[in-house]
DNA sequence: GCCGTTTTCGGCCCGACTGTTTTCAGTCG
């Protein structure tokens, strides 16, 4: 049972109560605890097992922990169960429906009994949603569309890939009379591997006029809705964008409530209340009296925090961080000496030129066949080069080479490429026995975004044979990879086991993937010392 | 359902946009 189940049968349960109508706060208490396991870097299924005290986490209770136990213990959650009884399943569909919230859906179930989207989309057409009150022809359009292309479920897209429409985007806001400044916030600004949408801010003077200009954009294919101060459109690509427009007095406030994240905010407007304060998009204010909101700083000057960094604002322990002084000082792009893994390929000459440009001071030159080690020695360059193989580790945990054939190479890797679905101990086991005969394991976890969740390994037991026996975990920082993800580079830190962020270039231009590397090094709480190929002669 | 150096009950972040609302509930950020 992963975290990830877990989270699920939590998050399940959370939206049925939310349907059958139970207390909002009650379902926010099942939500907050699905996105803490999801989100969590440790293993519950092993807490439970160690019999560690689940209570003492923030937002588990007596209840939930006891719910959280049996999940792990059995499988399987009773009272989910019996819950499904009361609401089917099937109504889940619905919540993703724009526009179709708890409410609606059991106004729904409730008249007609429905349980599918296609029953959905049959009572829409035949007009018995409209006898609903509050069920109008532009709500019942919307319906019908949503059942069509249910959008919101659609999957989330890669960070790297909306890099370009971002850009795009702010500068054409940038281009309209009276913009001061355009911030691309929500978990772009965060640098989530993975963006739902894009929140973008502007600040104007005349905020009223810039939400008639964002909807014209080229690519706008519907606009969802517009008002004075924001709006949400949809592009070409099916990519939803929300504009926030205010004046520049507002700037620090605004920009932290669309950065998020959401539970970020909230926890920060908890600590304002303790104070006697209040704390929304526009400022913070005491009584009627606004106190601050002009710059970040100020935001959390005021309810006693220093600065915190984007990347770090997921409510996973930096507020308490902050408070105490102990943030973490993250790497920076700056800090990155060089590239231990590129590929040896027809442009290698063209890969080691764009690194010495880049001011690297050394690049691990990476193949696949042992023959290309002289070829690889041979390459001339300014800055250090060093011979990499990448091993293929069987299903025993045997490298697809000899001790012999591998040892003049200056980086042994290992790479799981198959079996993925081994149990965890017996996959652990492979992994700790081919750490023996390498340096550094490649992607760790084998997963791919939107593709594959990845390998079962008791993680925690990999890192401390690691960091006992100095070796590596790598940070594939592919856009679609990023394996270790931000979660296990916190674990990977608080262990005090090393990481490289490796580009896997294949042409001087992916170079540039080390960026998407070390955002999820950021974000995973990341420092300079924690990272090999930000130190000089790393082997 | 969770939580508490004031609290074990009574709060729980706060605001914008939409529709059919004649004053606000639902949904969403
Ligand atoms: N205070 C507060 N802020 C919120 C709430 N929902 C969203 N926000 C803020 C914080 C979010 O980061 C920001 C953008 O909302 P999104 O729904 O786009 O979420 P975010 O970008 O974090 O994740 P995403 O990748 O889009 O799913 O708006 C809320 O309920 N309360
Ligand atoms: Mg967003
Ligand atoms: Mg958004």
């Amino acid at each position: 049972m992963t975290n990830a189940d877990i989270a699920k049968m939590l998050s399940l349960t959370a939206d049925l109560l939310d349907i059958k109508g139970e207390n909002p706060f009650k379902v926010r208490a099942y939500r907050n605890a699905a996105r803490l396991i999801e989100n969590s870097s440790k293993d519950f299924e092993k807490l439970v097992r160690e019999g560690f005290d689940l209570t003492r986490l923030p937002g588990i209770g007596h209840d939930l922990s006891e719910y959280i136990k049996e999940i792990v213990t059995t499988g399987k959650f009773s009272k989910l169960e019996e819950l499904k009884k009361e609401v089917p399943e099937g109504l889940i569909d619905m919540l993703s429906i724009e526009g179709l919230g708890p409410k609606r859906i059991k106004q729904i179930y409730d008249a007609f009994g429905i349980t599918s989207l296609d029953e959905l989309k049959k009572y829409a057409e035949n007009g018995e949603l409209d006898k609903l009150p509050g069920f109008g022809p532009t709500l019942i359009q919307k319906i019908l569309k949503g059942v069509k292309q249910l959008k919101k479920a659609g999957i989330r897209f890669l960070w790297a890939d909306v890099e370009d429409v971002a850009e795009d985007l702010r500068k054409y806001l940038m281009d309209f009379e009276g913009v001061e400044i355009v911030e691309i916030a929500g978990s772009y600004r965060r640098r989530k591997e993975t963006v739902g949408d894009l929140d973008i801010l502007v600040i104007a003077d005349d905020y009223m006029k810039v939400s008639e200009y964002f909807t014209k954009y080229k690519r706008v294919k519907e606009v969802y809705s517009k008002g004075l101060t924001r709006s949400t459109v949809f592009l070409d690509n099916g990519l939803q964008i929300d504009l926030r427009a205010v004046t520049k007095e507002s700037y620090g406030s605004a920009l932290h409530y669309f950065t998020g994240s959401k539970d970020h905010n909230i926890a920060i407007r908890k600590m304002a209340i303790e104070l006697g304060l209040k704390v929304n998009e526009y400022g913070i204010y005491k009584g009627t009296k606004r106190i601050a909101g002009k710059t970040e700083e100020e935001v959390y000057k005021a309810v006693g925090l220093t600065y915190i960094e984007p990347e770090l604002r997921e409510n996973r322990g930096e507020i308490e961080a902050a408070r105490n002084g102990t943030l973490p000082k993250l790497i920076t792009l700056n800090d990155i000496k060089g590239d231990l893994k590129v590929y040896f390929n027809e442009n290698i000459k063209e890969i080691i030129k764009a690194a010495e440009k880049r001011g690297y001071e050394f690049i691990g030159v990476c193949t696949r066949n042992v023959k290309d080690l002289e070829k690889i020695k041979s390459l001339k360059s300014k800055i250090k080069i060093y011979s990499a193989i990448e091993c293929v580790i069987d299903k025993d945990g045997e490298l697809n080479y000899s001790d012999e054939e591998i040892k003049n190479f200056d980086i042994v890797y290992g790479s799981i490429e198959d079996n993925f679905d081994l149990d965890r101990d017996i996959q652990t086991d492979r992994i700790l026995k081919a750490l023996e005969k390498i340096n550094i394991l490649s992607h760790p976890f084998c997963r791919k975004i939107n593709e594959f969740n990845g390998i079962d390994i008791d993680f925690e037991k990999v890192l401390e044979y690691a960091k006992k026996n100095n070796k590596i975990l790598e940070i594939d920082a592919r856009r679609n990879r990023l394996d270790l993800d931000d979660s296990k580079i916190k674990l990977t830190k608080e262990v005090g086991a090393k990481m490289v962020i490796n580009s896997y270039a294949t042409n001087e231009d992916e170079l540039n993937n080390i960026k998407y590397g070390l955002n999820q090094a950021r974000r995973g709480w990341a420092e300079r010392k924690d990272i090999k190929n930000s130190v000089k002669n790393p082997f």
